[in-house]
DNA sequence: GCACAACACTGAACGATGTTCAATATAATT
DNA sequence: AATTATATTGAACATCGTTCAGTGTTGTGC
């Protein structure tokens, strides 16, 4: 064998993350593993460790793209709306919506986790960072006179609170809970968050 | 070797149990494997097969401890309180606090996933569901003439919000959104949802 | 005190995992 | 055509969860 050339570093990188897309969707986070990635794309495991570190990376790379596609998205359903209100509420409903559209790449963005000590790359942080932002930004019309500090904190209590309705509904736990619409769940923590928050 | 009646099942099973929570707690738990978990207790991993059904089994009857331990310390943080106020928002504090102090045993009640389709046993969804009813026993003195299925709704939003702070928490997530105070922001998720649910 | 049955326990074996790296086959260059 | 450079392989290693035929120990009945 030993091709060469057959496909750039770049084109298999994106072979493998497709690849790995489709495994995960479909089978969930367990079923990803080396050579069956390699396999699934007609290289060898060899060949994945020349473009990604290691699995780690390319679990990285993949909920990477991941926040990106919700990110996306996010901004999407927020852009037909006006009313303040509306388009805070509409951040938690998107976020709900990919999350249970996506169940096994939601997952895997929270369970992974690096080796203890090894921080995530800043370009990563960077990504998670921007979903915080994005609920400061507009939170702030609703917060006037409210100080950053209030707002960076306000933004960090909806974020979580909606976080954790998901993570719930994702491992069925809510279902035990008695709670019937996971949407209904979440417009519950953010309107009653804001009626108190706003005052 | 082969000894006989050292131990009985019983003795062999907690052994296990003790050794498995001492791994996670000091190494977490991506260090606990069946080979030494054995060595740990002086036998074989094929003891460990006798006792426990396999290691998903061994996981999930630990969790159950975890799940048992914060259950008994949230109670203990009521006892002293009577304002429903305070008596709820304690519960929120010493979830935080309980996550805090024994990450490795909290990340791992969330991680472990059972093999699709597989679901986990009533005796532990009953424990799970016993946290939610403790959130809506507190609940009751502050939602006057609500139905009960408004004071479910708004316990499982306040449990799963909780939650989603814990999960970030842990995962060092909250750092990068600028939160200072993890406490605080509990705090602030607590009891502004509350201000807006009771009104 | 002895044989035997019943049981506790072992540890080699299996197939899978992530990861490495000497060997090899192909392309580019001379 | 010969040589160099490099893209790709796949066998090898340590480790994983899990199984189960075999071995050693104990309690029972004679």
């Amino acid at each position: 064998m030993a091709r060469r050339s057959d496909h750039s570093r770049e084109e298999i990188r994106e072979m493998a993350l497709e690849a790995a897309e489709k495994l995960i969707a479909e089978e969930g986070s367990k079923a990803l593993s080396a050579r069956k990635l390699a396999s699934a794309i007609g290289y060898t495991v060899g060949t994945l460790y020349l473009v990604f570190e290691n699995l780690d990376d390319l679990i990285l790379q993949v909920n990477a793209r991941t926040l990106d596609r919700l990110h996306a998205r996010m901004l999407e359903a927020l852009a037909p709306l006006d009313d303040p209100t509306e388009r805070i509420l509409m951040l938690g409903h998107s976020y709900i919506a990919f999350a249970d559209a996506h169940p096994h790449h939601w997952e895997l963005v929270f369970e992974h986790r690096l080796p203890p000590e090894k921080e995530p790359p800043q370009w990563y942080k960077d990504k998670v960072r921007r979903m915080f932002a994005l609920v400061e930004t507009e939170l702030e019309p609703l917060a006037a006179g409210r100080g950053s500090k209030a707002i960076t904190q306000a933004a960090a209590a909806l974020w979580s609170g909606v976080h954790g309705i998901c993570i719930l509904a994702i491992s069925k736990q809510l279902d035990v809970a008695g709670v019937d619409s996971v949407q209904d769940l979440t417009h519950s923590l953010m309107s009653n968050y804001l009626k108190g928050f706003v005052g």
